[in-house]
DNA sequence: ATCGAATTAAATCAATCGTTTGACAGCCGG
DNA sequence: CCGGCTGTCAAACGATTGATTTAATTCGAT
């Protein structure tokens, strides 16, 4: 086959990565066989060997093709916002919009619906004992210490390894708001039927900065040097 | 056998439930065969079948025997609390307190190192679509109530689904805290080794207070009806 | 000594697992 | 028209899974 454009041959590859994201999403990594997704994807039984060398291939390509794009947004988003501010401590509220935002985002881009999206991701960042490539595990340390700065900027009065212990309380937090935000929605709205992908980031925003910054005396805004705690107007 | 006490005989189904905890807890729910239990048990590839039945008997018998007494135990103390305070509002910190302590107490009480146990228990609140035993979904059910309403009374400027979320969004951040407990030891304490325990808790309960309370005008308390919020002493 | 409960090794069962093979079809450049 | 490459296929591979059964055996209790 030629190396131009996306025959009906180039589909089966990719249909047997979105057949193989919806799965893991929904059973879990573990619980999805080679079969289950071939069959899904409508492919024969070695079209994973042959595409993706093995399950495992297959499983390194669907991780790295979501989780490297958030990290990266992630830093790009980071980036974005120390620029604007200069040099000046970061808020909170905006750090930590800068860490789930790319999420909302890359929903968008991907042929996942909503909620499969937020399972799979769920899945992935909660998982243990599964070592990522290393390609996206040197992307996460990069962006965890990024952050880190950024919130070790924003609040002086913590000390670092506090800060350490609530961006990882934070991270659980959004995890597993992602795993099962299925679940959740069901109870949440009594009225709007499901809550908005927006009002699930505000809620999570306001949750987390408040335990962020508790404790801390954020640095003092040179604008207005002693007036009372603004509320971040989410 | 009579039915007396644990003769070496009994031995053997402990040893099975012990063996397949940690197995449970290194490797999760799925990765683990019954002939990998039964070998590290030292006993024979009946004894699971022959002592519960089927391997899903086995799960259910781990499950159960952890997270009923950490539920029951969440009850017990948010009943106690409430009986001190008769009727007023609780503090924050203390129904967060009632809502993770339990994991300490019932840490000591196990066979399990203390850092298989958090493993362990991070895998059976953390996974998702996994019906729990009926018993023990059912002392969720009322445990997650009783917090709501408790949580409802203590913040009365929340909502209803506020208070839902962010006690998702709580339990979370507790989840995978205990999920990944070992990682986030190592890269914490630069100086004290590894955190106790109760700091790990104290930092939890600091985080999720300020989560749980934020934005929420907290019911005044009649003693001191107006005075500046008072830092909880942890 | 006898009975019954607990445990054992060994074998069997159907099912499923990830992977491999060899053949076949389509296509493109020569 | 041919040789080679790519993608796909059915079929089978060997290994392992959970579950069950058998018969022999150990051991304490009655």
């Amino acid at each position: 086959m030629s190396a131009v454009a996306g025959d009906s041959k180039v589909a089966t590859k990719q249909r047997l990565i979105e057949a193989a994201e919806a799965l893991f999403a929904d059973e879990g990594f573990d619980r999805v066989s080679v079969r289950d997704i071939t069959t899904k994807a409508g492919a024969n039984v070695a079209a994973v060997n042959y595409h993706f060398g093995s399950r495992e291939g297959l499983v390194s390509v669907v991780l790295a093709r979501y989780i490297n794009p958030v990290n990266e947004e992630r830093l790009a988003r980071l980036d974005a916002l120390e620029r604007r501010v200069a040099g000046k401590p970061l808020p909170i509220e905006e750090i930590i919009d800068s860490f789930v935002r790319p999420f909302a985002t890359q929903v968008r881009r991907s042929e996942l619906s909503e909620k499969l999206f937020f399972k799979l991701m769920g899945r992935m960042f909660g998982q243990q004992g599964c070592e990522l490539p290393p390609v996206v595990e040197n992307v996460f340390i990069t962006m965890l210490g990024r952050f880190q700065k950024a919130f070790a900027k924003a609040l002086p009065g913590l000390a670092a390894d506090d800060i350490w212990w609530r961006i990882h309380l934070m991270a659980g937090a959004m995890i597993h708001t992602m795993a099962h935000a299925e679940s959740l929605q069901r109870f949440s709205g009594g009225d709007s039927g499901n809550p908005s992908l927006e009002q699930t980031l505000s809620r999570f925003i306001r949750f987390a900065a408040a335990g962020m910054r508790q404790g801390a005396d954020e640095p003092q805004d040179d604008a207005k040097p002693k007036g009372p705690q603004v509320e971040f107007p989410f």
